[in-house]
DNA sequence: TCCACAATGTTGACTAGGAAACTACACGCC
DNA sequence: GGCGTGTAGTTTCCTAGTCAACATTGTGGA
């Protein structure tokens, strides 16, 4: 009689899990030594598109709660890499933006993630690449995933 | 002339972690219904294979830090879960293991593990799902990753 | 044998984030 | 216009980790 209880490794998500970890650290490793967290270049990188997004809308997209965004927001503003101006329409609403060093700094961070990006997924043939980017941009789109990763 | 900084999307890693945080998020939701989290589940999985383990193997295994285990022990030990005896043959060991209550548990979180991996990966068919299979465990293969991802 | 060094698990200080209460402002509706 | 309700951001308390210092125990050479 075979055992009750699967094997861990039966599952897909526990090999991804363990996959998407170690690119993560790997990452986090990196942009420690720029003095910034992951989170803290999520925030950067998503204000170097959108300058002047509001704290709850970055929230939304980050996945994060206000308060983690109001948290992260203190942070980065200490650094001097980003602004937070009041909202001339709406006397609660702030307007987020990066400062000319937060600026500076995204495409160094940028840099550091293009490298990441190929140290890890490097090992994989062309062929494998293509398949994994095409199953995995299928199953955010089935599911309606929206939101940036930002751990 | 282009932007000097690459879009977040053209990265593998963008995607993988954009699943993996929703298919983790999934099950941790799932498994705090039965009164555990996934660091819990993950501990007591590894004891389930291999009861006895000592405190800094299963830290090894789980990438934590011996510390994070100390206190996971106290809280699975204060709900009745786990076991910690002193090892027979070094002053300084410990012998973890589970109490029945805990063996009990473990097929009972298999299940939601399970269902939580169909739930999921689901979408896809079964094509899609073997590649991606092979490809994770390729990775991890060839980057020689080993740690059992616990968050 | 004994002593320097390593390894075991614990602890305290610290960090990042979540949940929910809170303050201040906006807006529709009477 | 004023009030009830909703929304924006902040704050407090809590949780679960890390890191590093620590006490204790083991071990291998001189």
């Amino acid at each position: 009689m075979p055992s009750v209880v699967s094997d861990l490794t039966d599952h897909t998500g526990y090999w991804m899990r363990m996959v998407s970890n170690a690119v993560s650290q790997n990452f986090a490793r990196k942009v420690a030594a720029e003095g910034v967290t992951v989170a803290e270049w999520t925030f950067m990188r998503a204000l170097f598109d959108d300058e002047g997004m509001a704290p709850t809308a970055l929230a939304d997209r980050m996945g994060m709660t206000r308060g983690a965004i109001s948290k992260l927001a203190d942070r980065l503003a200490a650094k001097g890499l980003i602004r937070r101006d009041e909202s001339a329409t709406d006397g609660r609403g702030q307007i987020l933006s990066l400062t000319p060093a937060g600026r500076a700094e995204v495409p160094i961070l940028a840099r550091l993630a293009d490298a990441n990006d190929l140290d890890y997924f490097g090992v994989l043939s062309g062929d494998e690449r293509e398949a994994l980017d095409r199953i995995l941009k299928a199953l955010v789109d089935r599911r309606g995933l929206t939101v940036t990763p930002a751990d």
